[in-house]
RNA sequence: GCGACCAUAGCUCAGCUGGUUAGAGCAUCAGAUUGUGGAUCUGAGGGUCGCGGGUUCGAAUCCCGUUGGUCGCCCCA
């Protein structure tokens, strides 16, 4: 007997774990319809240059890639970003600015497994592009906020780190650094929170040591955790470039606040989300516990669209994933589990009643009352067994005596109030039934 | 790519320093029960002890390899 594993960091979705699925899937396209977000989809399969070209070669290392028979290079989509920027690009001239769009789709990537993380996931992706402004930015923060609220989630369980390529750059400009040297502080940043100190090394190697002094200031900007001290950071520099992204900043978070979310929103400029293509600000959505990986990402990235050969548009996105949102719902109970259950259960007392059942059974179904029958004949006590077991509100029952009445008797599977109803009244019963 | 730990029924696990035919709970199915319930009782099915090799009179148990899982590191678009 042959055995079949499944691949290594692939997934099975048993009714129960779909039902799960499903629900996540529902609420994100309930919010992101209510943003005024369209939904769009596209292949899974695309060519590997799309992502060579926008992520460098190394990034094949991380790719379920194949050369399919026609000779084509190719690969299992890792993310979206690349794709909806080709779509969005095709099309830029006739669509309507700005662009809102959303996608649940799922994505896999060529790696070792972790918690949280897998070879294949899905992500709730959404884009604003066509617009240069915080209003992106804002419409795009207040989603994400939202599409996890919308579970039940709240202050408590989670916050948004936002931070700002740009206003990196303006800082260590103003510090009189120049933009190799910005871009290893960045990276230094980037790994600050880790290793500490020994993040400052390769930069090191690289420029020679590091001020003191200047080493200081950055540390002081990677420390502030509120807009008023980010305010006082800045002010002593008289810089026109860093005012003009405090202002921005501050339009921002006072979009946000009036919107009611400012809780959610925390300054941290330690997010930097790495060397990706990111041009202005970036965040990040993480559990307050702090127990679990990043929940979500996002960013602007105003060149990326160019990048694939289409005239330039800027952009916003952000991208919730599956499987450590599904983890904090589960840690927080907020994941429903879902009684696969009929509305009504059919308990039949022979081969007679059956076929006099089958007619309202089948008009129930047709008018989109869900309706189980047992497929064997069974004793009445299984039945009933089998339909409270189903968690159906109702048994409708056909006995001998009723059909020979013409009527069936409609159980009422809670409070076991029963009552006779005319075969020909059946459905209008029922309909009535279960909308109390 | 690197490291640690783990692998016995569908699930959770027991199985002593190696010793007859590998067990339990839950779940499933059947019977008690052909006119009224989530209970109870009885029974059944379900295992190449992940796979392969080695040590041994004898391996679920010890050793090596391998596959898979979990969790870290790297990476994280």
């Amino acid at each position: 007997m042959p055995t079949f594993q499944t691949l290594p960091g692939f997934r099975e979705f048993y009714p129960d774990a779909l039902a799960q699925r499903n629900h996540l899937f529902k609420v994100w396209r309930q919010t992101a319809v209510t943003f005024g977000f369209q939904e769009y989809d596209a292949p899974v399969l695309e060519p590997l240059d799309l992502y060579r070209t926008k992520s460098g070669p190394e990034i094949e290392q991380q790719l379920f890639s194949f050369t399919d028979k026609g000779g084509r290079e190719v690969a299992l989509r890792p993310e979206m970003t690349p794709t909806v920027c080709r779509l969005v690009g095709e099309q830029a001239a006739t669509l309507k600015r700005p662009i809102k769009w959303f996608s649940i789709a799922e994505f896999y990537r060529y790696e070792r497994m972790q918690k949280g993380r897998g070879r294949c996931f899905f992500q709730f992706n959404a884009d604003v592009f066509g617009e240069t402004g915080i209003e992106a930015e804002t419409e795009l923060i207040a989603l994400l906020i939202q599409a996890l609220c919308a579970f039940g989630l709240a202050e408590p369980d989670f916050y948004i780190r936002l931070s700002d390529r740009n206003l990196w750059f303006y800082y260590l400009e103003a510090l009189g650094l120049d933009e190799p040297r910005a871009r290893a502080i960045l990276g230094a940043v980037d790994k600050f929170e880790k290793i500490g100190d020994k993040a400052f090394e390769e930069y090191q190697t690289q420029f020679g040591a590091l001020e003191a002094v200047l080493k200081e200031r950055i540390l002081a900007l990677l420390s502030i955790k509120s807009m008023a001290s980010l305010e006082a950071l800045m002010a002593p520099l008289h810089n026109e470039k860093v005012q003009g992204r405090i202002g921005e900043w501050k339009r921002l978070i006072g979009n946000l606040t009036a919107m009611g979310l400012g809780g959610f929103v925390e300054v941290d400029l330690g997010v930097v989300r790495g060397l990706a293509y990111y041009t202005g600000f970036v965040f990040e959505a993480f559990d307050r516990k702090g127990e679990l990986r990043a929940l979500a990402g996002g960013g602007r990235y105003d060149n990326l669209v160019g990048k694939l050969g289409y005239s330039e548009l800027p952009a916003v996105g952000f991208a919730i994933g599956d499987m450590t949102f599904a983890l904090l719902l589960e840690q927080r109970g907020l994941m429903p589990s879902y009684v696969n259950a009929p509305d009504v259960y059919f308990v039949l007392g022979g081969e007679a009643e059956r076929m006099a059942a089958f007619p309202a059974l089948q008009a129930l179904r047709a008018s989109g009352i869900r309706v189980e029958y047992p497929m064997r004949p069974l004793a009445f006590g299984k039945q009933f067994k089998a339909a409270t077991e189903s968690g159906a509100r109702f048994a409708v029952i056909y006995g001998q005596d009723e059909v020979a009445r013409g009527t069936a008797k409609l159980r009422d599977l809670q409070s076991r109030e029963e009552r006779e109803i005319g075969l020909g009244d059946l459905v209008d019963a029922l309909r009535s039934a279960l909308r109390a």
